[in-house]
DNA sequence: CTGCATGATTGTAG
DNA sequence: CTACAATCATGCAG
């Protein structure tokens, strides 16, 4: 097995050093099974030599002798080869298992993630160019952008209790975002700063109540997507999201039982409600809103 | 040390 | 092949 890996890393070096090791030990008691198999020989062929004194012993006995030693002995060295292999395959499966040098992904990453997937929460299904574009941004492989986004969808769907704080913050957070480029246009200098997580109150009421109305009817099942883009849509998640929590401020259990559907148990599930027609825009649709917070 | 959060892999179904 | 579900192995706060 002559792999020839010319990589250079720190733990593929390290992986080396351990296969050799590994290799060294195995040639060593080799040559240590090798001599004592000599050795034992001799010892036997004198202990033939000296009986042959007394009595006849013929040249074919001594071969068979021989042989059932080195038979023995053989069976040993399979054995030691077979142990040493297991060494190396385990040693291959702790060096190459990328679990095992797994790496919590910094906090911008998550950011920008997290942003992406509460912002299109009704289909979190980010396109080929969405995932590179995001990977591009955090500093990821596109790999583990889909790992991502598997992971969220499936721990978000199974304990959405748990998601909801960090979903408010990041709905609000968009939903301010949208506002703010929606209503002020190209006044795009705001003094109020949409960092504190849970100030949500922050967001103007008389906005919300007017787009209460919308989203009602987009829960009541006579909205019809063909029209708006995947922006407006992305949009009117997180909308949806915070207003569903000021709507459902009255009583403290409404809240998560408002928002906990999301399409989820209603509509059978993320993979066949979303795509009203569609609409996946791979042109920018009328008015887009392109707030491209590049680092 | 223990429990939970989290990225990655494996197995299964469409 | 992709999405999902279960599971593994690690990181990290308590």
């Amino acid at each position: 097995m002559g792999g020839a890996g010319s990589d250079s890393s720190a733990e593929h070096s390290d992986y080396r050093a351990k296969l050799s090791q590994i290799r060294q030990i195995y040639h060593t008691e080799l040559e240590k099974y090798e001599q004592a198999c000599n050795e034992f020989t001799t010892h036997v062929m004198n202990l033939l030599r000296e009986q042959s004194r007394t009595r006849p012993i013929s040249p074919k006995e001594i071969e068979r002798m021989v042989a059932i030693i080195h038979r023995k002995f053989s069976s040993i060295q399979m054995q030691l080869k077979q142990s040493t292999c297991e060494a190396v395959m385990i040693l291959r499966s702790r060096f190459l298992d990328a679990r095992r040098k797994r790496r919590n992904f910094n906090k911008q990453a998550t950011e920008i993630l997290n942003e992406y997937f509460y912002s299109h929460l009704s289909n979190p299904y980010p396109s080929e160019e969405a995932k590179e574009e995001l990977a591009k941004k955090c500093s990821i492989t596109v790999s583990q952008v889909s790992n991502w986004f598997g992971n969220k969808r499936i721990r978000y769907k199974k304990n959405i209790g748990k998601f909801q704080e960090e979903a408010n913050m990041y709905a609000a957070r968009t939903a301010v975002n949208a506002t703010n480029a929606s209503a002020q246009g190209s006044q795009a200098n705001s003094p109020s700063t949409p960092n504190s997580a849970g100030s949500a109150g922050s967001f103007n009421m008389s906005n919300s109540g007017d787009l209460f109305m919308s989203v009602q009817s987009l829960n009541g099942d006579s909205y019809q997507g063909a029209q708006v883009g995947a922006n407006v849509q992305s949009q009117v998640d997180t909308l949806r999201h915070v207003i569903s929590q000021t709507g459902g401020y009255s009583d403290g259990l409404a809240a998560s039982q408002m928002y906990s559907p999301q399409g989820i148990n209603a509509n059978g599930g993320w993979q066949d409600a979303a795509t009203p027609s569609s609409v996946t825009s791979p042109t920018e649709g009328p008015g887009s809103v392109h707030s491209d917070t590049s680092n």
